[in-house]
DNA sequence: TGTACATCAGTGAACGCGCGTTCACTGATGTAC
DNA sequence: TGTACATCAGTGAACGCGCGTTCACTGATGTAC
């Protein structure tokens, strides 16, 4: 899982990355062993070395990706002192992520509501937690400082997050939404939604 | 496709209600022709004479699904009037179709993400059109009327949908939502993130 | 009402294919003295 | 600096298994006269 050299984790970088390819062209379904030794040039052996599964090779991409996003929102969320601004920034920044990774975007959509996920949601925060903790803090942080209605941290995330990432699917699969209309929109209209 | 005799309907019927029940306990992996045959009594040649292909299974569980969502949303939307009461009643049932038939909730909220659909994204509106039809012609009617902001369709579509997916999928699959809070309290915040 | 016939519904053994995984092995890298 | 050794990285043929699909067939149902 952690390689003790070099050259190791360059190709585990290598098969993610070409998972990532077979993932978008392909879907779930199309990420096979086959297809992975194929496009990364990586022998099985080797994928099985890294990843020990195939199960893991997509448990690893799902983790890289969700990182990333967390990455960028968790910065760009540093950077806000009050809350209106901060929901502005997330709203920006994840419509801005989609955009950008659109195939590590549609990847994080499904893989968020299959089944493997579901049951292993609890895993997967906590491994992510050194990331989601700074978000928690800040909507506490904000709460308490009376900016956030006082509703359940879920719902306060639904009412956030939900229209977002809804703009977000939509654009990856129909593609008929403005995104730039909807990250000059939205913030306000969210922040509408969860103001006192 | 459409059977011509009694029978017929009645063992397409217990193919798809079986399917469901595995999908649920399985996932989508788990969906093979050999689970529905054993789970459902019925062979696999008739299997394929009512659907086709494992994929036609999938299609039409898939369809069943949003049917029944969207019949009991659209039923429920033509006892009201005004939008603020037309929103309460869309949240209300839907949240109500997530509790009665998780499973079928689950489904669509993984089905529409899935790649396979993303692609047929078309097909399926077009095959629900009689029952998105007033659905599109209620958001219509209640815009022009000055009740709702002019925004683009899918933006005011994700505004209000949005955060109840959201919570319905965190409830599907964490469960730390009370979903009677959730019900009380999201139509007015979704409302006013929509009002003029 | 009875019979002949076409169509629909359903069976299940058999098919080949591609899947995930293993393993005995070779080569590369780092370390200790 | 050189050598010996342990560990890591990588190979690819081989494995068996379960998958989706087919097809020749039987039985049930509806229809026309």
């Amino acid at each position: 899982m952690s390689p003790k050299q070099q050259r190791g984790e360059a190709t585990a970088e290598q098969v993610l990355d070409s998972a990532l390819g077979i993932y978008a062209v392909s879907g779930e379904a199309g990420l096979t062993v086959g297809a992975i030794t194929r496009a990364s040039r990586v022998s099985a052996g080797s994928v099985y070395h890294h990843f020990g599964s195939l199960q893991g090779v997509h448990n690893a991409l799902a983790l890289r990706c969700l990182g990333r996003l967390l990455d960028a929102v968790v910065a760009d969320l540093g950077r806000t002192t009050d809350a209106r601004s901060g929901v502005r920034a997330i709203v920006r920044t994840y419509l801005d992520f989609v955009q950008t990774r659109p195939d590590e975007a549609r990847l994080l959509h499904s893989a968020t509501a299959d089944h493997e996920s579901m049951a292993q949601a609890g895993r997967i925060r906590d491994s992510q937690e050194a990331r989601l903790a700074p978000l928690a803090l800040w909507v506490r942080g904000r709460r308490e400082a009376g900016e956030i209605t006082s509703l359940p941290a879920p719902v306060i995330e639904a009412l956030v997050l939900g229209p977002v990432i809804a703009v977000a699917r939509r654009w990856l699969s129909v593609g008929d939404v403005d995104m730039k209309e909807a990250a000059r929109v939205l913030p306000d209209r969210i922040w509408c939604s969860i103001s006192p």
